[in-house]
Parts: structure tokens; C-alpha cells; sequence
DNA sequence: CATGAATGAGAGTTCATTCAT
DNA sequence: GATGAATGAACTCTCATTCAT
């Protein structure tokens, strides 16, 4: 079992570094991030790397590369590399976030497809693009970041499960739905997509064939609608 | 060109040490523990040192402290940090794969009381211990450990969803569920319960009070059983 | 299981480094020297500490210090410890042995003449430099560096012998030199000026006053030439 | 190109570790070896060790686990690493050196026979065992043990030398030899004999077969006797 | 603005040395 | 006396961060 996968040389050193990790004493907000011109490529190759290699792991003189530039300017633009990390999160995930809200107010359709349509959008939208792989990230790092965890919590997670909970809630209202425990019905519902997405940044590597994507949604989708017991009605339905 | 003629490994540092050790004034007592349990000790330390800070930010040191002993001791019971995380990861899931094992393949309940039983059970034995921070760590460190991946993924996931199969296809067979995708099945059923230990390691700090253990697991199951659908017509049938 | 994919460098360390960074207060200019001679320096301070110490006992920080540098500008020019030794090794000696063919190839004197003015010009080029140290270096190091032995035997002893043994066997060919095993007089003739260089690092430390360079050499050569024994033909001769 | 090798563990550190090697400040001369049971296999496991890996690469429990007891038991005997490597030195090495002195005072043979005897003598009792890797040691580590060195120096190279001297002069005084530099001669005169116990334990493993032994003795006493030159035919011609 | 050489704190690792057993 | 667990200093190597150019 070794860490590292080295490229060259004799010695190999798996090794995996910590990260200073102190208590994290960020106290000001640095992530004022100056968006310009490069911002959109360095955010978006930070965002690779963070993914790929979890935070500590990530070089900076890596995402520089990967964004064309070099590890010193890379300062003209982002403070530190907490300051990228915290402005990356934030730039990449809140229009997600919007754009479902968006969705979910709008649109006048039943429960029921409103369901369907989110499950299939947010798999075209969020899992298929490399965004997918902040979920993983965030529930790597949020020990470590409390504050970038507070607000990933209540930007993304709550914001999105507040979108969720009126959707349930219409459900229920138009006799769609069962009643149930909103606050827990609505992390079961998104629990099978987040954790497909996490998977994916991760295990999904070991075994790359496990996961058929639209019989996955399809099935979940069938799932959460209907659940797994037969129908009991059949016998005296007739 | 390489340095020392190493023996068994695949590390080869090339060093010479240093020589003249100063007294020493140490006057505290070093070793009135009981050897045999130090093994113990440090993989529960290291776990949940790496489960708090992650891999890399955690510093051997710390797990040491956290033990009862010094940083040098540590090599002692573990060569580096990688053996030492891989020896953490393998101690203290592989146990609680068994048990769950044993009960599907020994029980004769019907698959309902199976998988309740099942679901209140993990919650007691692995959501309330600290194992149920390998999830998350798992799916943080997949990338940087392959071949720990690899191993988890077979010997944990594949195991338990090998089982969790089982169960579900006895459901169907005795007419209590509905027949679907089993592969996709068996991830979505497990996802509330996985994220939900996730969740206790990561976001979960952000907002304490957002979950309730017991109503999460009883909606979960009701979900799981019933999906979200009301029931059609039966009611206003008659 | 091997962590972090490394990319850039010869080793591969998966790391995952610490976060923060203070102010760092250095107000002092840092690079105003030219970095094309940077790996000169570096090799000239390195050949003299490790002459001085040993391998072992020769701390990089020590090197870079005297190369002018800190220790982590080091590693941006040798990837270890052991590649700086390497690399010292490599630059230092090779020179020299190619001058010492070239001198041995073109030359027509005498071989007696050739001889002479080797030992001479070694003295002056070789022994008078730093680099006389690399013999009692490699000689200390070669168990622990066999490959660098290797190619030290091979590009260093083996070069100069085949040179040394042509010189002798064109004096031999002329009748000014006795027949003799060619094998080992070559050893023997570079005996007294080799353990000359080890001797200088090493020992002669412990009394500077005992070895006098150019009766030595005198000594040497006129040993070499004509042997301990007195002549026993002056009696009949006549 | 790999320093020291390695014995236990999993991973291969080859390392030669640095001896402090502060200016070494011993000025109680501690190497107060109490030679009781076990001294005498301590010290020829150290002399293998030490000779073999130099002596920072050289682990006490490696030397320990050759003599038969623990790396504890070794403090019984020997204070510290560099009390062992004192008394190793001091061991070892003077009764060799006693013999010598010996034998050129008792013999009243020609200097050329004892000459010759003594170099025959030298392969036989030094040159084949282990104490020939000394002359190596002591080399590598004279600047690091300064005060080893001066007692090597004035018992073993000083007290050889002045037999070597006594051999030589009387050589002179019976018109054997012709005058010589003395002090230059004796250099040159062991400097064959010298080389050869150093090759022998370092490059000499590059290339085992480069030496012929007795070939190389033989042709040492011709050149050491009777030099290079052919006998100038001219004379006797006539 | 960008570059990249340089810095330096920090962590993993080793091993001489100690001392409770 | 012997053992071997434990200590802790010291070292190599890394990389976020700075700043002269």
C-alpha cells in the first residue's frame, strides 16, 4: 500500500502531507478574490486538483500549471491557498445552487416531475461537470475549514434543501406525497445523488463499471416514489 | 545510481547518522504500560485523529499524544505513516463487515424486519462508534491510496453489498418487495445511512441539531418501504 | 496502495502539505546572485564538505551555507542528498582523468620523462586541489554507494590504469622499463601518490609537518625508477 | 548508487547517518572499555560493522545482534557508540603493530629477507583479516575523531614507521640500500601494502577479480627492490 | 504584471541512549 | 546483568509564500 503514485526515481516516498491544520485561525475573510481575467481558469484547475488530490495534497505550482501561469502569479489573484480554495467553492457552486431554487419556484409542474426533472437535470448539470467532485471535497475539508463548511452548509446545503422542502411540501399539499418528516425526508432524498457524486471522485475508481448512471437515477427515481414493498393492494384490488 | 543496498523495500534512503547523544535527563518513568494493548491504542488514537484532521493534516505526533506515548515510539508498532493508516483502516472495519454478514446469512426473519433490524443496528453499533468516520475518510483519501481503496471497496463495500443483495433478492423472492435493478438498489438504500455517518464527521459540526437519529432511521425505512407516493386510489375508492 | 500521484520531480513524495503561511518578515535581498554559476558553487561546497565530514556526517544545510544558499534553494538543483553527492562525484573527476589520457596519448617523450611529469603534474592539478579528497570520499562511501563505486572504479581507477599501463608498456617496448606484471605495477605505481591524497584529508591532519611534497615525490619517483637496492655492479665494474 | 543497507524493517531507509560531528567534544577519555566476558565478540562484531558500513551507517543493534546480546546489554560494556568505536580501534590494532616492532628488532636477518618476510607476514596476519578494513576507518573518519586519529597515528602509523625506519637504515648502514629520504620512503615503501588493505574493502567489490594477490606481492618486493628501469645494458656490454 | 529563485517552518523518520522491568 | 520499550534530538525533504528582477 503506498500513497503516492512517483513518476521517475528510485526512492519512493508515499507519503501524504498534513496541512498545518491548526484550529485554522482565519478569522478575516481573505477570499477576496479579484476576479479579472485569469480568475476563471485558475478556479476552474484548483477545482480539478482540490478534487483529485484533497487539499493538502494539491500543489499550488500544480493548479498554476494547470491554469497556465506560474505558481508566483498565482498570488496576484488569490491571496493564499486557503484564500483559493474558499473563493473556488464559492464561485463554483452557488449558481448551482441558484439555478435550482430558480427551478424549483418557477415551474408550476406536479411534485411528482418536478422530482424527475431535478434528478435528471442535476445529474446532466452537476454530476457530468467537475462540480460534482465538491461535494467530496467539502466533506473532506470541513474539519479543517469550519468557516468555508459554515458557509458551504448554509449557502448550499440548506439553501438547496429549503428548494426541496417546499417541493416535498407542494407535493403533500397536492395529496402527491405522504406526509413525513421534512427535515429528514429531505437528506434521504438527496442522500443516493450526493453520494453518487461522491463516489465518483472516489471508490467509483476502483471499479468503474459498477455504476450504470440513467438505470442508477432511473431505479432511484422509482425508488423514492415507490418504495420497496410490493403493492399489497392486488390481492383484493380486483 | 543508488544509494544503500536495501533489503526488502522499496524506499531507499541513502543516510548516515549522527552520533554523540547528550545525557539525556529524562527522569519520568517510560514504559509502565502494557505493551500488548499499545497496538490498540495508537489505531484507535490514529483513527480518530485522521477522522478529525484527515490524512495529511495529521500529524503523527498528535496520534502519538493521543496514545500515551512519544512520536518515536509510534515507529515501533507501525513503519510510517502509511502503514500505519493502512493498519487502522483494516482493523476496524473488517469486523463489523462479519457481523453483518453473519446476520443476513443466519437470520430467517422476513427481509422488512431484516433490513429494520439492519438499519437500527448499524446505527447502535457503527454510526455511534468512531468506525463510522472511515466513510468519510474512505472516500477523502481514495485518490491517494489506491490500493487501501481497492481494499475497502472489496472487502467492505462490495462484502456488505453482497449481503445487502441477498437480503433484497430473498425480499423479492418471497413477494415482499417489488423486483428492480438490484445493483442500483442496493446503493440507494444504503446511501441514507452511509452520508448520514459522513455527515456526522464533516458538515454535520456546522449545525448540530440538524438531524434526529431516531427519525431520520424511521423515515428513512418508511421511505425505503413505501417510497414518497401517496397511496392512489384505495382510500377514496371504497 | 500508493497515495498522491506525484508529477514534477524525481522522487515522489505524496504529500499533502501544511497550510498557512505567516508574514514571513525576510527583508533581507535574497537572489542577487547569478544562478548559472549556482550548481558550481554548489558542487565546489559540496566536494568540500564531504571531504571534510564524510557523507554521512555532512548536513545539506552545512553545504548550502557555504554554497552561500539556504537549504531548500538546495533541492531546486539536486534533487537529494544523495543526487548532490552523485552529481559532485560525476563533475569533479571526470576532468581530470580525460586530461591525464590526452597527456599519456599525445606525448612522445620517454616513458621515464612521462612518468615523471605525471607525478608532477599530478601533484599540482590534483593533489593541490579540493578534489585529491574524492579518494578517501569514494573509498570511505563505496559499500554504502555501490553504483557510484561502479562508476568511479570504472570512469576513475579503471581509465587512469589502462592509461598508466599503456605508458608502461611503451617503456617496456623502448627497453627502458623491466618486464614486469603489468597489473599490478600499475597499482603500486599509484600507490604512494593516492594514499599521498588520502593522507592529506585524512591523517596529516594529525601532523601536518610529516610529509614534505617535493622530496617526496623525489623519493618516490627515484624509488620508482631505480628500486631500494644499491647497485652491486659498482664493485666489479670498474 | 545506495549508502547503507538495511536490515529490518519494511521499508528501505539505506541511510548513513551524520555522527553529530560536532568538533567532537570528548576531552575525558571515555573509551574505558571493561573487558570482561563479552568485549572481545562486541568488538570484532564492531570492527565487521563499522569496516563494513562506515561508522555512522553503522547501528548499534546491528553490532549488538552480531555479538549475540541486545542493544541495551551493549551499555554494560561500552559507554557510547564512539567509546565502542575507540576501543574497537585500540584493540584491535596494537598488537599488530607490537609484532612488527618485535619482529624487526629480533631479526638479524638482511633487510632485504625481512622486508620481504614482513610483507609476506603483512598479507598473511593483516591483509586476511579483518583488522585490514582499520587502515579504511580510519582514513574516513580521522577529521571526525580527531583525538582517534592522533592515538592512530602515534601507536599504529608512527610506531610502524619508526621500525620501518630502523628496517631501512640498517639496510643503508649494511650497503643493502641505498640512502633515501627516510622519512619519504617509508611512506612509499607501505603505500602498496596500504592501498591494497583499503581497496580490499572498498572498490575492490566492484571488481573482485582486479587483484591477484601473491602475483601482486611479488611484483611489489621486484619494483619496491629493484625499481622500474631496465639494468643499463651499456655497462656490463662492453 | 509575471517569473522563478529563495526562504524557512514543519513533518516524517531514524537511532543513540536510557531505564523500568 | 540483560531486555527492549520509550525518548527525543537531529536530519532530510517539501512547498506555501515572498520579492528581486
Amino acid at each position: 500500500m503506498s500513497p503516492a503514485t512517483r513518476t521517475g526515481s528510485t526512492r519512493t516516498r508515499a507519503r501524504v502531507r498534513r496541512t498545518t491544520r491548526r484550529p485554522v485561525r482565519s478569522s478575516a475573510p481573505r477570499w477576496s478574490r479579484r476576479k479579472e481575467l485569469r480568475p476563471g481558469e485558475i478556479l476552474a484547475a484548483a477545482l480539478e486538483q482540490f478534487v483529485e488530490r484533497g487539499y493538502a495534497a494539491t500543489k499550488l505550482e500544480d493548479v498554476a500549471r494547470r491554469a497556465g501561469i506560474t505558481k508566483g502569479a498565482m498570488y496576484r489573484y488569490y491571496d493564499s491557498k486557503e484564500a483559493l480554495f474558499k473563493a473556488m467553492v464559492l464561485e463554483m457552486v452557488v449558481p448551482h445552487v441558484e439555478h435550482f431554487e430558480r427551478e424549483v419556484s418557477s415551474s408550476s409542474a406536479s411534485a411528482r416531475d418536478l422530482l424527475t426533472a431535478f434528478a435528471h437535470g442535476w445529474v446532466e448539470r452537476v454530476y457530468s461537470s467537475p462540480v460534482s467532485g465538491l461535494a467530496k471535497l467539502m466533506v473532506a475539508e470541513a474539519s479543517n475549514f469550519p468557516d468555508l463548511a459554515s458557509f458551504y452548509h448554509e449557502e448550499v446545503i440548506a439553501r438547496s434543501a429549503r428548494a426541496l422542502t417546499r417541493l416535498l411540501e407542494r407535493g403533500v399539499q397536492r395529496g402527491e406525497f405522504r406526509p413525513l418528516d421534512m427535515q429528514s425526508a429531505v437528506v434521504i432524498l438527496r442522500a443516493p445523488l450526493i453520494l453518487m457524486a461522491i463516489w465518483k471522485h472516489s471508490l467509483l475508481r476502483c471499479d468503474p463499471k459498477i455504476l450504470d448512471e440513467s438505470r442508477y437515477v432511473e431505479t432511484y427515481l422509482d425508488m423514492m416514489m415507490n418504495g420497496l414493498l410490493a403493492p399489497p393492494a392486488e390481492l383484493h384490488r380486483e
